[in-house]
DNA sequence: GAAGTTACGTCAGCCTTGTTGACTTTCCAA
DNA sequence: TTGGAAAGTCAACAAGGCTGACGTAACTTC
């Protein structure tokens, strides 16, 4: 459909078939991508929305409810169940803020660190292996693309990681 | 970590801060690749189990039942659901098989392919303006690193689709 | 032609994870 | 002191996964 070349270069690789075919490597790469948390989890208590509450306190540790809130895009109640039961489990501490009581802020465990390390583990093993097949100048196009992908707020809040902390 | 560069080339691409970037990048990505589609489906009754049927049946007309189990990787019950309504709604149209009697042959109608253009339409302004940010080179990246992430028989559906019609 | 297998559909029940709405408690700040 | 933000809780519900069991038609094999 679009195949003329109004720059120098080629605009082939934005025809609807090259579109189709990213959308479904989305899709595909996404299964891969929380199939071995998701493996691990199974048969503990805990599902995919436990790991990403983990995964984020561990990035943040000190964060605050509301924090989570927001990265994790889902409401209080659903973030408030997943983590009553980590903090029943003693693998979430929620720790009352010195300046500002109102707040929790959280902090993995001894225990809850075990189990970020073994999913983290799993899941950067997968994302490690993928890299080094594809090689460093790929690896910057994937996260370019990525980036491009997101929404403007979130893309924000993907790069304002490691800041977030208490 | 591991900076150390025992080929010629640097690894430092593949440190654990490098690794959890990029899975991080897939969480907050994937959430901009589905909100457009979830934003158009919410109100109408449907949701992304129904997109994501949509989908592979306009990818691939005349493709059965358990191919579609296959690809979408979902039980029967959880897949007849969907197909249910769809094919209710007049969206889908199930086709008994001329030599095997027991196969149904999935099609889009028109209305079906009336609603799979509205979606995929959004979906693709935003890859294509992800890919047109990021350039031809990344995006060659970016499928490399997908592909390489996919569990090898996902990768194997992924590459064979387009083939997998009638 | 009988027996077994395959493809599909469906009933029933369960789980996780998301939602809305209403309400309370705590506590900071104007 | 009062308004509002942060956090938690209860209740109810929906989507979309899952398992298990069962039925039926049609194809395959002996």
């Amino acid at each position: 459909m679009a195949d003329q070349t109004p720059s120098g270069e080629s605009l082939l690789f934005l025809t609807d078939e090259q579109l189709r075919k990213g959308i479904e490597a989305m899709f595909f790469a996404y299964r891969g991508f929380t199939a071995d948390p998701d493996r691990i989890l199974e048969g503990m208590d805990y599902g995919r929305a436990h790991h990403r509450a983990i995964h984020f306190i561990h990035r943040s540790p000190g964060t605050t409810v509301s924090n989570l809130l927001t990265i994790l895009g889902v409401t209080k109640q659903s973030l408030n169940r997943v983590l009553r039961t980590l903090v029943e489990d003693g693998l979430v501490e929620a720790r009352v803020g010195r300046r500002d009581k109102r707040e929790r802020h959280l902090h993995l465990t001894a225990k809850g660190q075990e189990l970020e390390r073994e999913l983290s583990d799993a899941q950067r093993a997968r994302m490690r292996a993928a890299y080094r097949a594809a090689g460093p100048q790929a690896v910057t196009g994937f996260r370019q693309v990525l980036e491009a992908m997101m929404d403007p707020e979130l893309r924000r809040q993907y790069q304002g990681l490691k800041e977030g902390g208490a």
